[in-house]
RNA sequence: CGGGGUGUGGCGCAGUUUGGACAGCGCGCUGGGUUUGGGACCCAGAGGUCCCCGGUUCAAAUCCGGGCGCCCCGACCA
């Protein structure tokens, strides 16, 4: 491609909407434009890169035995009241309506429309299994959009369906996804670290979150170094610190409980300052309803529970207790509520692993404008139990091993879930198995964020000057220049144009009449892995300069019968370093 | 939805506090000339509903009221 008659417009400066350093280069770079908060433009360099990420996932989803189709942007209401998702998935949903009044909406996933399908179409256990999938542009209405690519309310995305008889069958189509997962994200020269992860509200069981650590990134994750063990922040579990024991065991060593007045203190920011004592010697009570039962979790102060680990916890549902309920059970407004005499009143009890070793703390006193201090939980009140209520942080011990766990922030770039039934069941979309009984299918849902993957590219391969792409994804192998705009060095960039287009090296050509800073300043800004460049060293000795754009400081110099051989040669050896088959 | 910020030629910004001058600067753009190893130089140009609506005033980019867009933090999140 030669630069002059091509689609890109780069940007000196850095616009003024991006901060994160991947979104500016890809504005700066002319790869993407805004239109609207979260809506933005492909341009022709955005789209070569897409269009290879695509390429890569299509035949790495082939390869596990999917097939391809392309699935409605609208669909019906209907469909979506059918699983209740049409009022749960509330204003994430693009809603429209058309002519005759009916509602719609645009597609932000497709389990509905898929299984629609699929219960329409497909009778027998024969005709099992299989999995569907797309690649096609998603719309969700964020509530705030973030980040560029990576958080945008219209988005490419890949997303598929596995259909399987039984659990076995499912677990066999999850583990085909993930090791085709995991060949992608390889070839997209992404370290992609696999996770365990909440289902949220798609359902199903286990699932897995493939992260890229960033750390802009928007996600949390907790891995154990010593023996592997990684969850997202909201998945992750926690051992009790090692002290648990002996603390269950340990005799009260806590000066009388008081109670202390303690006006308008209602947040553990306020209390502990009013009361001059540090966060982490409050324990905090909230009260969830549990489909009707009340339960009181019990976290430090400076903890914050994790409700995703209470339904664990209790196996069902829970919501908070709304203020009407606070005050039945408790006698005090929110704010005011703590342990001391719940469980007489029916109150489940359930305190973090962390409680058991407090003692002295500081608690509401289910009294308006009242806090007890002193408190212990041995002598002062009662606890069902104790678990795993908060979430998990540096430092706390892994589940599995008891080693220190770390955290860093993370992007999401593709997520695998074991859907099981959760669909197919309220659809009704059911199968005859050999014995001659309907059985509905047991499914698995398979997404990766395409636009998504582009954006965390550029956002983790990039230096000062611009972004460095891993060359199965770049816009162009290969970033041609010449220092002068016409001469003796253009007939030789010419000359090497014509020699790389015939070795079939995707090469854009600068034949644009900038000054040579320009040229430099795009290459490098854009980021195609390797530069070739004819200048001095030309004039000099009739040799053309190649470098790989991470490495602008080691370039090689070869007369130009050579130029196509080398460049081939880097060529494959940048492809080698990302091929999941080389190992 | 809560908190913070912001809106001025294509891009980045100044001017707004304290109303008054042709609404400025840098970059980019157009024409001409000189250049060509890291966003060159000279000359000459073009380009503006100062986010929108209303109000105050002799006079509004500037003050007041309302609205909208955009960005960040949070809530939220396949």
């Amino acid at each position: 491609m030669r630069l002059s008659q091509f689609f890109f417009i780069s940007l000196r400066e850095t616009p003024a909407e991006a901060d994160l350093i991947g979104h500016q280069f890809l504005l700066r770079g002319g790869f993407i434009r805004r239109l609207s908060s979260g809506i933005y433009h492909y341009l022709p360099l955005a789209f070569r890169s897409l269009n290879k990420i695509i390429h890569i996932v299509r035949e790495e989803m082939n390869r596990a035995g999917a097939q391809e189709v392309l699935l409605p942007v609208l669909h019906p209401a209907e469909l979506w009241q059918e699983t209740g998702r049409w009022d749960q998935y509330g204003e994430l949903l693009m809603r429209l309506t058309d002519r005759q009044g009916r509602d719609f909406c645009l597609g932000p996933t497709h389990e509905e429309v898929i299984v629609d399908l699929v219960r329409r179409s497909v009778r027998s256990y024969r005709q099992l299994p299989f999995n569907l999938y797309q690649i096609a542009t998603k719309f969700r209405d964020e509530l705030r959009p973030r980040g560029g690519l990576i958080r945008a309310r219209e988005f490419l995305m890949k997303d598929a369906y596995s259909f399987d008889r039984d659990e076995a069958g499912l677990e066999i189509s999850f583990q085909k996804m993930k090791e085709a997962y995991e060949r992608i994200f390889c070839r997209c020269g992404l370290n992609a670290i696999v996770v365990e992860a909440e289902a949220g509200a798609i359902g199903g069981t286990d699932n897995l979150e493939f992260m890229v650590p960033y750390p802009e990134g928007e996600d949390r994750l907790l891995q154990c170094h010593q023996c592997g063990y990684a969850a997202n922040r909201e998945r992750a579990q926690r051992s009790p610190s090692p002290s648990f024991q002996e603390a269950l065991q340990a005799t009260v060593n806590c000066p009388t409980l008081e109670k202390v007045f303690t006006p308008q203190q209602k947040t553990v920011e306020q209390v502990s300052g009013f009361l001059g004592v540090a966060p982490c010697q409050l324990v905090k009570t909230l009260l969830y309803d549990a489909d009707g039962q009340l339960v009181a979790a019990l976290v430090p102060g400076d903890k914050e529970l994790n409700e995703a680990k209470l339904q664990r916890f209790l196996g069902q549902p829970v919501k908070m207790a709304d203020a009407h309920a606070i005050q039945t059970v408790t006698g005090a407004s929110v704010g005011y509520s703590g342990p001391v005499g719940l469980s007489e009143k029916g109150v489940r009890m359930i305190a973090d692993y962390d409680v058991a070793l407090m003692s002295d703390f500081v608690v509401g006193a289910n009294e308006d404008d009242h806090h007890f201090i002193h408190t212990d939980w041995r002598r002062d009140f009662s606890i069902d139990d104790f678990a795993d209520l908060r979430f998990a942080e540096a430092g706390d011990l892994c589940p599995k091993c008891q080693s220190p766990l770390s955290e860093e922030r993370a992007i999401e770039v593709g997520h695998i879930f074991k859907l099981g039934t959760y669909y197919s069941e309220p659809m009704r979309a059911t199968f005859v198995d050999e014995s001659g009984q309907e059985r509905p299918f047991v499914m698995g849902c398979y997404g990766i964020g395409i636009s998504r993957i582009l954006a965390t590219v550029a956002e983790t391969y990039s230096d000062r000057d611009g972004l460095i792409f891993p060359i199965t994804i770049a816009p162009f192998e290969c970033w041609l220049m010449s220092v002068e705009g016409e001469g003796e060095l253009v007939a030789v960039a010419e000359e090497l144009y014509h020699h790389l287009l015939s070795a079939r090296i995707e090469v854009a050509y600068d034949d644009r009449l900038e000054s040579a800073g320009v040229k430099f300043k795009d290459m490098d800004l854009v980021g195609a892995p390797i530069q070739v460049i004819v200048g001095r060293h030309y004039r000099a000795e009739q040799k053309v300069e190649i470098r790989l754009r991470e490495r602008r400081d080691q370039p090689v110099l070869v007369p130009v019968q050579k130029v196509r051989e080398e460049v081939s040669r880097l060529r494959s050896e940048l492809y080698q370093r990302l091929d999941p088959d080389k190992g």
